[in-house]
RNA sequence: GGUCUCGUGGCCGAGUGGCUAGGCAGAGCUCUGCAAAAGCUCGUACAGCGGUUCGAAUCCGCUCGAGACCUCCA
């Protein structure tokens, strides 16, 4: 792959890099005289001298504070590439300053990474980028803070952590159950991504009602229309409130990704869409504009903003199974009328019924 | 030890000086052949102590508790 990038030796100008040896390292202290080395994480380079350990591997390093950017392949190293300086590895800083750099550019918009890899590492990219090009990577940095579980830091340790994969299959001792992507994702939009996050199986059975409630919402809303209704008029009052909800979409998502506070939101939305199903409110109440606007919102933020679409739940071997039953039913009782619409509604999903002495069974229409 | 973050009702989780967050669970009501769904109502929460203020979950201080980073590797 770093065949295929551009280097290093374009990427550094001779400011602030300093060579030993096969290794090359940034020289932190020269670089902070002119910039603020720690401006992310809200450091200086004094305080993170002085409370630096000695450590072993470091006696390249002018200062502990200094990191590296090219380091010298020993011969039993499987990573190696060759430089001016010998055959090595990019520095872990390097490596993600070089590939943003080929594929955004000198700089882009939003940075993101856990709260974890402020510092140093988002540090040493910023310091990277100044030195090379005179800009900073990213315009916004956005640190996602940690997640716990059951109110402890997950680690392999602990022997409490869960992969991904195994949230999915609902393989873990610790998971009752699966759960599905897309209740995991509803699951962490219900809080501030800056937020720590625990979970527990009660959150996760909460977050799947949730889920699932917002997505019969959206179901319910697909198929409302606009109704006018002789006589009735618009309920300022309502309309407003339910414009208001609207509004409040967009401002909350604007107040630094505010997941948390949109799914409120829309769960107030989904209220009045319930209502809407069922009668107790009405379009012709709501107005025209304003319900347009309120199906509008609703599945654009729900489905283009937070991601969060509906998942096939529905087994249709289940369903097939149902209506083979109605069949036999509808045989043995001669309605053959019934019998006939059964079998025009499972031709249209390319099903045929098969009556056979043995029973009856299905197959895939040729 | 240093720097910093957090502690909200049964559970999760927004909210940063006065205005209903929301979800899950629970209770009651309406609707209903039964069941479900849905709607409405309810609990009056902000770790503890003290301070500032007309007023604090929200600001300040202290205490207790939880966590992150401060070193290598990525």
């Amino acid at each position: 792959m770093w065949s295929r990038l551009p280097l290093p030796s374009a990427c550094w100008r001779p400011a602030w890099p300093m060579r030993w040896g096969g290794s090359v390292y940034f020289d932190v202290a020269k670089y902070n005289k002119e910039h603020h080395y720690g401006k992310l994480s809200g450091r200086n380079i004094e305080e993170l001298i002085a409370n630096t350990r000695e450590l072993e591997g470091q006696e390249e390093k002018r200062n502990a504070a200094d990191f590296a950017l090219w380091k010298k392949a020993q011969p039993e190293h499987l990573m190696r590439w060759p430089s001016p300086w010998g055959p090595g590895f990019p520095g872990w800083h390097l490596e993600c300053t070089v590939m943003s750099t080929k594929y955004l550019g000198e700089q882009f918009d939003i940075h993101g990474g856990g709260m974890d890899l402020k510092f140093p590492h988002h540090e040493c990219e910023i310091a990277q980028s100044v030195g090379d090009c005179g800009k900073e990577p990213a315009k916004y940095w956005l640190h996602t803070n940690m997640v716990t579980l059951n109110g402890q830091k997950m680690s392999k340790s602990l022997g409490n952590s869960i992969l991904p994969s195994e949230f999915i299959s609902g393989s873990h001792p610790l998971l009752d159950q699966a759960y599905s992507p897309m209740v995991l994702r509803f699951f962490m939009l219900q809080s501030h991504y800056a937020s720590t996050l625990d979970i527990s199986i009660e959150a996760l059975q909460a977050a799947k009602r949730g889920y699932l409630k917002l997505m019969n919402g959206l179901r319910v809303l697909r198929n409302l229309d606009y109704q006018p209704q002789e006589g009735v008029s618009v309920n300022e009052k309502g309309a407003q409130q339910v414009a208001g909800l609207c509004d409040n979409c967009y401002r909350s998502m604007n107040d630094d990704f505010n997941t948390a506070q949109t799914i409120g939101h829309l769960f107030n939305l989904v209220k009045k869409i319930n209502a809407l199903q069922t009668g107790q409110l009405s379009t012709a109440e709501l107005g025209e504009q304003t319900f347009t606007r309120m199906k509008e919102t609703v599945l654009l933020f729900t489905e283009e903003v937070l991601g969060l679409r509906e998942e096939a739940h529905l087994k249709p071997e289940n369903l097939l199974d149902a209506l083979l039953d109605l069949y036999r039913q509808a045989k043995e009782a001669k309605d053959y009328e019934r019998v006939d619409q059964i079998r025009a509604h499972l031709r249209k999903s390319g099903v045929v019924v098969k009556d056979m002495k043995q029973g009856i069974d299905w197959a895939y229409e040729e």
